[in-house]
DNA sequence: TTGCTCCTCACGTCACGTGAGGTGGC
DNA sequence: TTGCTCCTCACGTCACGTGAGGTGGC
C-alpha cells in the first residue's frame, strides 16, 4: 500500500515526478523547488508529494522550453495576472515556432520522395520581354526588417498609380520591383517600383516613360510566404554565381500572388528574375580579392 | 550593381547568408563550409556567392535543430539515400515534437483565460460505490515504458472476460484496473485488473468474485491520450498528500473512453480514484524520514 | 589617419549529464 | 558486510555569443 504522507529521497522523488536528481538539485539552488526537508547532518534532501504538483508544472514550462528564470517567476509569483502575461507571451513565440517548423517539415516532406537535392530550388534562363514602365526608386533602412520595404513598395505603386490616373491612364500589368543592391540589404534597400504602360500611355508620359529591357534572365519561382523566400534567392543568387555569369541589371521581382489574390501567404507566389549574360574573359581582373 | 561573381569577406557573406562571423568559423572547423579562399598571410577568409545555397540550408537544418554532426553527413554526403534517411528520421522526430508542443499549448490556452492555476486539475472527494468483481493480478516490468502495461491490462481483460463467458456469465460494466504501488513504477507495475460482476454471477462464481469495497475517493478526471495524464495524476497524488489523508487501498483506473470509444487519442477520457479517509492522529510517527 | 572589419584565443551561456571520491542507510 | 543511494565538487556538452588584444584595408 503505498503511502502518500511520506518523504521521498531525491532519486525516488525524481522517478515520480519525471525529473533527475540532478535537475532537481538545480531547481533547488534556484529557488524553484525546495526539498520539503534537508537532512542537516548528510545534507539528504526529502521530497514531500505535496510538492508533486509544482514539480510536474516546473516539467511542463521545461518541455515548452520556458527558461528557469521564468519558471521561477510563474512558481513562485504570486500575481496570477503576471503569470498569466508571461505563458500568454510564451504562447506567442511557441506557436509562431511550431507553425514556422511545420512548414519547414512540409518542405522537407515535399523534396524527401524526389530526387532532387532536398530544399533546392529550379533555376532556369527565360526571355523576358521589354517593357515600357514608369517608375519610382526609394532608398529604405535595412535594419528595420522587410516591413518598412513593404510599406514603401505599397506607396510607391500608388502613387504611380494616381499619378497615371490623373492622367486619365491606367497600369498594362502589375508591379515590378527592381532590387539595385542585393548584396548589401542589411545597410539598405535599394528598390526602384516600376509600373508597366502600353505605349499609347507612354507616348503621353514623354520622359517618364522608360523601357525596362528584355532579354535572358535567370529565374526561380518561390510559392510561401515573404519571410521564406531567402533559400529561393540564394539558390538564385548561387546558380548564377556557379555558372559565372555577370548580372547585367537589378533583380526584378514579379508578385505573381500576393495579398490582392489570397489571405494566406503560404499561397503568395513570388517570382525572381536577374538579367545576365555570359561573363566575357577578363584577364585583367583574377577576382580573389572582394570588390571594394 | 552587383556582382555576383565576387568573393565576399566573412562579415558581408554571414548577412547576406543571415548567419553570423562567428557560426561561419565554427562551420569551417567542422568542415561543414569552408570559405572558397583564404588569405595566407592574413587569415582572412573569402566567401564565394555559390556557397549561397549550401548555407541557406545549413541555417534551415540548423532552424530545425540538426545537430552539427548531422549537418556535416547531409551537407558533404554524396549518397543522396542516406541523406533522405537522416532527412526522414528527423522528420518523424520534429513531427512528434511539434504535436506534443501543440497539445500543451492548447492546454495552456484552455486554462489562461480562467481564474484557475495553470495546468492544475481539479480534485473533488466522491463517495464510490462497493463492486463486485473477478480480478487478475500481475507484475510488469516498468523500465520498458507503458506498452507492456497496457498490452497487460487488455490480456487480463479478455482472460476475465472469457472466463464468466465459459460460464455463460458477461461482465456487469468496463474494467477498472487497481494500482497497487504508484510510488514504484519505475521498477514494476503492479496491477490488478478488475471486471464487474453482477450479484447473481457472483453467487455462480463463489470465491473468484470478490468486493471492491465502496467509500469516500479523491479523484479526478483527465481528458487527453495516456502519455499526457502524469500532470493529472501527481495533481491527485499532491492533492491527497496536501491533505494529509491516508490511502485505504490501491488507486483506481477508469477507462471511460479509450480506444473501444475513439480513434483519437485526445479524446480519451481517464478516471482516477483513490480511496482515503483522514488520517488518524498518529504522534508516534514523526514522518520526517522516508519509510524504508 | 580614422573607423571599420578581420584575426585568434579564451571565457561565458544554458540546463543539465557524467564521473570522482567519499559517505550514509538498511 | 554488501550493494545501493546520497553528498559535493568539477568538468563536459552543444552551438554559439562576447569581449580582449592585436592587425588589415581603404
Amino acid at each position: 500500500m503505498d503511502d502518500l504522507g511520506q518523504l521521498l529521497t531525491i532519486g525516488r522523488f525524481a522517478r515520480v515526478a519525471g525529473l533527475t536528481p540532478k535537475a532537481l538539485r538545480i531547481y533547488e539552488r534556484m529557488g524553484i523547488l525546495r526539498p520539503a526537508s534537508i537532512d542537516p547532518d548528510t545534507g539528504y534532501r526529502y521530497y514531500s508529494l505535496t510538492q508533486l504538483e509544482t514539480a510536474e508544472t516546473v516539467r511542463l514550462l521545461r518541455e515548452l522550453e520556458v527558461p528557469l528564470t521564468q519558471v521561477r517567476v510563474l512558481i513562485t509569483g504570486e500575481d496570477p495576472a503576471a503569470i498569466r502575461d508571461v505563458l500568454a507571451r510564451h504562447r506567442v513565440i511557441l506557436e509562431e515556432r511550431l507553425s514556422h517548423l511545420s512548414r519547414l517539415v512540409d518542405r522537407l516532406e515535399g523534396t524527401l520522395g524526389s530526387d532532387r537535392e532536398p530544399l533546392s530550388h529550379d533555376v532556369v534562363v527565360e526571355e523576358e520581354p521589354a517593357r515600357l514602365v514608369v517608375s519610382l526608386r526609394r532608398q529604405i533602412a535595412g535594419d528595420q526588417g522587410d516591413a518598412p520595404l513593404n510599406a514603401a513598395e505599397w506607396a510607391c505603386e500608388a502613387e504611380l498609380a494616381a499619378s497615371l490616373a490623373a492622367r486619365g491612364l491606367a497600369p498594362a500589368g502589375r508591379p515590378i520591383t527592381l532590387h539595385h543592391n542585393v548584396l548589401q540589404w542589411y545597410e539598405h534597400y535599394d528598390v526602384e517600383v516600376c509600373l508597366p504602360v502600353d505605349a499609347g500611355a507612354a507616348g503621353q508620359l514623354g520622359g517618364e516613360a522608360w523601357e525596362l529591357p528584355g532579354g535572358p534572365c535567370a529565374t526561380t519561382v518561390f510559392r510561401g510566404p515573404w519571410e521564406e523566400l531567402s533559400p529561393a534567392y540564394a539558390a538564385l543568387m548561387s546558380w548564377i554565381a556557379r555558372r559565372r555569369l555577370a548580372v547585367v541589371g537589378p533583380a526584378r521581382w514579379f508578385y505573381l500572388v500576393d495579398e490582392r489574390d489570397t489571405v494566406d501567404p503560404r499561397e503568395y507566389v513570388t517570382r525572381f528574375s536577374w538579367p545576365v549574360r555570359e561573363r566575357p574573359l577578363d584577364p585583367g581582373r583574377p577576382s580573389i580579392r572582394p570588390a571594394s
